[in-house]
RNA sequence: GCCCAGAUAGCUCAGUCGGUAGAGCAGAGGAUUGAAAAUCCUCGUGUCGGUGGUUCGAUUCCGCCUCUGGGCA
């Protein structure tokens, strides 16, 4: 077994703490680290933003003297990121962490970049405005149809993958190709080489992951989440950013969920009673998605949100682990 | 009390010129490679309010009853 065990060795552990939003990921990961030598790197795509604080459960100030978290409140609300911006961000933190002699606590719901960070992502070029604007012009010339048309000629097997009423990937798949000349489905795989794991990121990393052992109880916490976050002034924060002038509904940013209704509350398009409840909806089904990225996932550690004993479990689990 | 309109899937409703019914939303399952809190796919049996009648056959037509709106008193 030589070459497998001598690259575990170099190996640097690291933990993931994943779960489904309004599962008490933030609560365990703080508690976490007040017991263990852990610094925190938030993983949600939403937690980002600067200004976006009630809607994504962003920790309060007071927890975040406790337990400081990186890459969080960082990005302007007009400005989009990415699971590559991700990966590498991350990746500078975890060194950054490493080399300050502690472990690096992942957490968050956005599964999409746990994945990216474990798998890596293939050699492919990044987002480009001007290509994106030009496939938009042509959907709506044409119809998304059409590009899907496109596609095919191109790339038949990205086209056949790829449903046709689905422009977000219809419109990546055929700026790849316009961008590279390449197709999506030629790159794929070129990532992840194993000297990119063993050099720049030298960890390991172990998946835990909590959620209430019934839906109906996600649901619960759910509702009685938003809420509060109602209550403690949701409406005027998405206000504020309303009034910049500059954000729209069409930045991923403000497509978030609960910003999403509640700026089109403020717009006039909802009533504030039909906002509140598709907020709650939109929550759920983010968290139903959440939850199916979590059954198909590897070596994942689960924990039951609601066990009283959750933060011992999880510590006896870590240090069975060495960690 | 009288008149009118309703009563069909968890919700809002469509429909059956009489042959036991279908959309949207919700919900469930799934996908997920630079927007991912995004984007997309699949899944619909329910005493058709109750009860009598007409009929080979009623959720559909008729009577009565119950309930809910609205109007008149």
């Amino acid at each position: 077994m030589g070459a497998v065990s001598s690259r575990e060795k170099k190996l640097y552990p690291a933990v993931c703490l994943m779960g489904p939003t309004a599962s008490g990921k933030t609560d365990l990961a703080v508690e976490l680290a007040q017991r263990l030598p852990f610094e925190i790197i938030n993983v949600d795509s939403a937690q980002i933003y600067k200004g976006m604080d009630i809607g994504t459960g962003k920790p309060d100030a007071e927890t975040l003297c406790l337990a400081p978290h990186r890459l969080l409140d960082f990005l302007d609300p007009a400005l989009s990121y990415s699971a590559s911006q991700f990966c590498q961000d991350a990746r500078r933190e975890m060194k950054a962490i490493h080399e300050k002699g502690k472990i690096p606590l992942l957490v968050g719901g956005t599964m999409l970049y746990f994945k990216a960070l474990r798998d890596g992502l293939a050699d492919m070029p990044a987002a480009d405005p001007l290509v994106r604007q030009e496939i938009e012009q042509l959907a709506a010339n044409s119809g998304w149809a059409a590009v899907h048309a496109q596609l095919a000629e191109v790339d038949p097997v990205s086209a056949a993958r790829i449903h046709p009423n689905d422009p977000q990937r219809l419109q990546r798949a055929l700026e790849v190709y316009r961008l590279s000349g390449k197709t999506l489905t030629e790159l794929h795989g070129t990532a992840a080489d194993e000297d990119v794991v063993d050099r720049d990121f030298p960890f390991h990393l172990h998946f835990l992951a909590i959620q209430p052992g019934l839906r109906s109880v996600l649901h619960d916490r759910i509702e009685r989440r938003f809420m509060s976050m109602l209550a403690a002034g949701l409406v005027a924060e998405v206000e504020q950013l309303y009034q910049r002038g500059d954000l729209s509904l069409d930045m991923p940013s403000m497509r978030c969920v609960g910003y999403r209704q509640v700026w089109q509350y403020l717009s006039g398009e909802l009533r504030y009673d039909d906002m509140v409840e598709k907020s709650i909806i939109a929550t759920r089904q983010l968290a139903k998605r959440q939850v199916t990225w979590l059954r198909g996932w590897d070596n994942l550690q689960g924990f039951e949100s609601e066990n009283p004993d959750l933060l011992s479990e999880v510590l006896k689990l870590l240090e069975s682990n060495s960690i």
